[in-house]
DNA sequence: GTCATGG
DNA sequence: CCATGACAACGCCCT
DNA sequence: AGGGCG
């Protein structure tokens, strides 16, 4: 078949936009993938070999993440020219619909010795490449290979390889490259326009005049890590400007708030060149010949550092009347990439990296930078704030220190020998060294002059004797001081001074101590919300697990889905948790609900996220590890994995030799439920007897519970004893309807009392769990009133539940500050 | 329900 | 991509 | 040892 024979076969070319195919585009290695809403959406991936480009449908569209494996389907070759193509195919021809064209670039094979249009076109033949993408949106490797070639569509895989690229979390931005529109705005005929970026789409864009805002601020850490969660940039050491522009009006701002508009004015006029209103975050710096930043060019800005001057912007917090703040920060930095024209000279896209700190850091090291600010890659901007949600991590450590005097000049030094500095100390100035090298002449002279007025007789901070000599000054001027530790009072070992920061009050400058890393990890609340839970030392979960097939049904009788399960223990969390911390949790699996077969699973080890408490246990086969229901994300992750019915242990950490309650548990079979009512009010008045608490709770089916909270003092088969005990003066005083016998045909018309339920590693269903049982009922507690009276268990369910705590409270909530003592207990009998 | 695997 | 299958407890009593 | 039971 000649070039391109089936592709001209299949279409019009009076009658669709599409090129005709008739011009080559030359030797270059292009890719590009266009989205295309045809009868089915889907992408459109295709490879420059030669003059053709070689192409598959992928349903699915191209991933960063080296799990997904998406499905291409190999269709016809198209025309090298098709490449730019984006438009609207009319209804009846080919492909009807619209072509978005989602990103484009060049490739290169893996090995470069076969890039010839023979050798890939060798490969594709044979049904495996692999390739670098340079795409706008995609980079990295990619691999495509062939899993089926029967019948007449070819069937590959197209699948993100592991490389530094690969990012699980990274979402694409489905605008197109050329005219940032979407598939929407394409379709509808808007052409592009500066005006594209719909802003107003973004769920946590909201509208907002133009906001002044000081820059989020990171925490110092100690080390790199590698995270899924975190993204990494080069820190530049510069100073930190806020950009705006509303209309014609735009404006640089230091942290403080100071107009910079005219010290930099080249970049001040750049920002006219981008067409949006907007605010802005980045850092301003000089570069040197080796990419550098270059501080003290910076504050002496001349004609020559001029032309190096560049805004490296990071950060994009308003856009065109929308406040952009909550928006996760990936989004709101591919926002800023796409509103970034290509033609900027001064002002530069301060590009990340995801993931891989480690050797993101040791690259910062070898080019002596630095160092890096590692951000939460779904973080909010939280204004003026220091928050975990942003780190920095130094590979020096340059410390900011304030100038209190100064030592005079010894031979042929001009101005002064050595500054003196301090820094701030809870609130406090404190000496802390100083500095005699690191300054050229122009540095020294500047310094000089600008103490000179702030020269005072009484020093500012209490110093060592030897230093009384010196000229003190008022501390208003900060420095930045490089050096490599502190010695043993205070003062900064082996100090360089590095540059005036005239960008820093001296009541910021305070010592910088790295906070472990795991600590920013673990990390979990926002500064604003750090405040307000101060007090509570429960880790506040805000972990929010993943709801897989809301729809699902559970109870296909009553229409229950497993959303309705996941929202009824998201409501009941907070009195349901008191029951289950602590507990190492028997999870009864029902991911099919009612109808579905049910497992056990205990052991969790690698299963579960790692932010879930987890606890190992000795048992006969091994070692297990137990989940730990320690707050409402572990309840709902629990739900989620179909955990419909709970099961805690009677023991609970860290005494899970010995359990914390006993119970009682009356199993009826074909016997009414009030004959069970009766039963258990006879423990109720076996315990008014003895003095103990009583709590009753429906099983959630016909059955009754009865806990005794114990003193974790004695064993489980002391504990069992004991339930067998009470539980023989029960059988005496109600002969006729309870019964020991274990198998359930020899206890017909009986209640079985079942003190095996106590014993290690034994659990029954929670107070408050629900119960895969008609009805989705619940096990309710109950008071001894009640059951004199009757009650139908059957009316404690999902629907009712909430209802019945509005009415009576959590009946049990006093159960663990009436712990009995066993051994007492026994006494009175 | 999740994970791994194969087509 | 989709389909399929594997996998997911344990202690104790009774015979 | 294996099945039943919860």
């Amino acid at each position: 078949m000649a070039p391109l024979e089936k592709y001209k076969s299949k279409r019009h070319f009076d009658k669709t936009p599409e090129p005709a195919g008739d011009q080559p585009d030359g030797d270059e290695r292009r890719f590009v993938v266009q989205k295309h809403d045809a009868s089915r959406l889907h992408f459109d991936f295709r490879l420059q070999v030669g003059d053709k480009l070689v192409s598959w449908a992928v349903p699915k569209g191209i991933s960063a993440n080296p799990a997904h494996k998406h499905l291409a389907v190999k269709v016809e070759d198209h025309p090298v020219d098709y490449q730019h193509f984006e438009g609207i195919i009319p209804k009846g021809n080919y492909g009807a619909g619209t072509v978005l064209l989602w990103d484009s670039g060049t490739y290169r094979p893996e090995d470069s010795v076969e890039n010839t249009v023979v050798a890939i076109d060798e490969k594709i033949r044979k049904g495996s490449l692999k390739f670098f993408l340079e795409g706008q949106k995609l980079k990295g490797f990619y691999s495509l290979y062939r899993i089926d070639d029967k019948g007449d569509q070819e069937q590959w895989i197209i699948a993100k390889s592991k490389d530094n690229y690969a990012n699980a979390s990274r979402r694409f931005s489905q605008r197109s490259v050329i005219s940032g529109l979407t598939l929407d705005e394409i379709a509808r005929g808007e052409k592009s326009t500066e005006k594209a970026l719909s802003v107003d789409k973004i769920a946590e864009a909201r509208p907002a005049a133009m906001p002044h805002i000081s820059p989020m601020l990171a925490t110092l850490a100690a080390a790199p890590f590698d995270d899924p969660d975190w993204i990494f940039e080069i820190k530049w050491d510069g100073y930190r400007i806020i950009a705006t522009r509303k209309g014609d009006e735009r404006k640089l701002l230091s942290r403080n708030g100071n107009p910079y508009d005219e010290k930099f004015r080249t970049i001040h006029e750049e920002l006219q060149k981008i067409g949006h209103d907007f605010v802005m975050d980045g850092e301003v710096v000089v570069l040197d010949q080796e990419g550098k930043s270059d501080f003290q060019a910076l504050q002496h800005l001349d004609a020559q550092s001029m032309g190096r001057l560049y805004y490296y912007v990071f950060d994009l917090l308003w856009l065109n009347g929308y406040l952009l703040q909550d928006v996760p920060l990936v989004q709101r930095k591919e926002m800023l990439l796409q509103i970034l024209p290509k033609n900027l000279q001064r002002i530069r896209y301060c590009d990340h990296i995801p993931e891989k700190g480690k050797i993101f850091f040791k690259q910062m090291q070898q080019l002596q930078l630095e160092g890096m600010i590692a951000k939460r890659a779904e973080s909010k901007y939280y204004p003026g704030k220091r928050s975990n949600a942003w780190l920095k991590i130094k590979t020096a450590r340059p410390q900011e220190a304030v100038i209190v005097g100064y030592t005079a000049p010894k031979g042929s030094r001009t101005a002064f020998g050595a500054l003196l500095l301090a820094i701030n100390e809870q609130g406090n100035l404190r000496y802390a060294g100083k500095v005699g090298t690191g300054f050229d002449e122009a540095t020294l002279q500047d310094i000089y002059k600008k103490l000179q007025p702030l020269k005072t007789k009484e020093p500012p901070v209490k110093v060592p004797a030897k230093e009384r000599q010196a000229q003190w000054v008022k501390p208003r001027l900060a420095a930045e001081i490089q050096f490599t530790g502190w010695t043993r009072d205070g003062a900064m070992r082996h100090p360089t001074f590095r540059g005036l920061r005239t960008d820093k009050k001296p009541d910021e400058i305070t010592r910088e101590t790295a906070i472990p890393v795991h600590q920013a990890l673990s990390e979990n609340t926002q500064p604003a919300e750090r405040a307000a839970t101060k007090q509570t030392r429960r880790r506040k979960a805000t972990h929010n697990p993943k709801l897989s097939n809301p729809d699902k049904v559970f109870w296909p009788d009553e229409n229950i889905l497993k959303k309705n399960v996941y929202h009824y223990y998201d409501q009941m969390a907070e009195v349901l948790l008191p029951y289950l911390i602590d507990r190492p949790q028997s999870l009864l699996r029902s991911p099919h609900g009612v109808a579905g077969e049910s497992f056990f699973q205990k052991d969790v080890k690698g299963l579960v996220p790692k932010w879930i408490e987890t606890v190992t246990v000795e048992s006969s086969s091994g070692t297990t590890e137990y989940l730990l229901c320690q707050d409402k994300a572990t309840l709902l992750f629990m739900a989620n994995w179909g955990s419909v019915e709970l099961n805690p242990w009677n023991a609970s950490v860290p005494n899970l030799d010995q359990p914390d309650y006993v119970v009682f548990d009356l199993d009826p079979v074909e016997i009414s439920f009030e004959e069970v009512m009766r039963v258990a009010v006879g423990f109720h008045q076996l315990f008014e007897e003895l003095k103990l608490p009583f709590y009753c709770k429906t099983s959630g089916s016909r059955g009754l519970h009865i806990y005794l909270p114990v003193k974790p003092q004695y064993t489980h088969e002391q504990g069992q004893q004991f339930a067998r005990l009470l539980e023989t003066i029960i059988h005496d005083r109600f002969r006729e309807i309870t019964s020991f016998e274990r198998s359930p045909s020899k206890r017909k018309g009986k209640i079985y009392l079942d003190y095996l339920q106590n014993g290690r590693g034994k659990t029954m269903a929670s107070v408050y769990s629900l119960r895969l049982k008609p009805g989705a009922t619940v096990s309710t507690p109950v008071t001894a009133d009640e059951l004199k009276k009757g009650i139908d268990p059957s009316g404690f369910n999902i629907h009712s539940m909430q209802q019945r705590l509005k009415e009576v409270g959590d009946l049990w909530r006093d159960m663990f500050n009436t712990r009995v003592d066993i051994g007492e207990t026994l006494k009175k009998l």
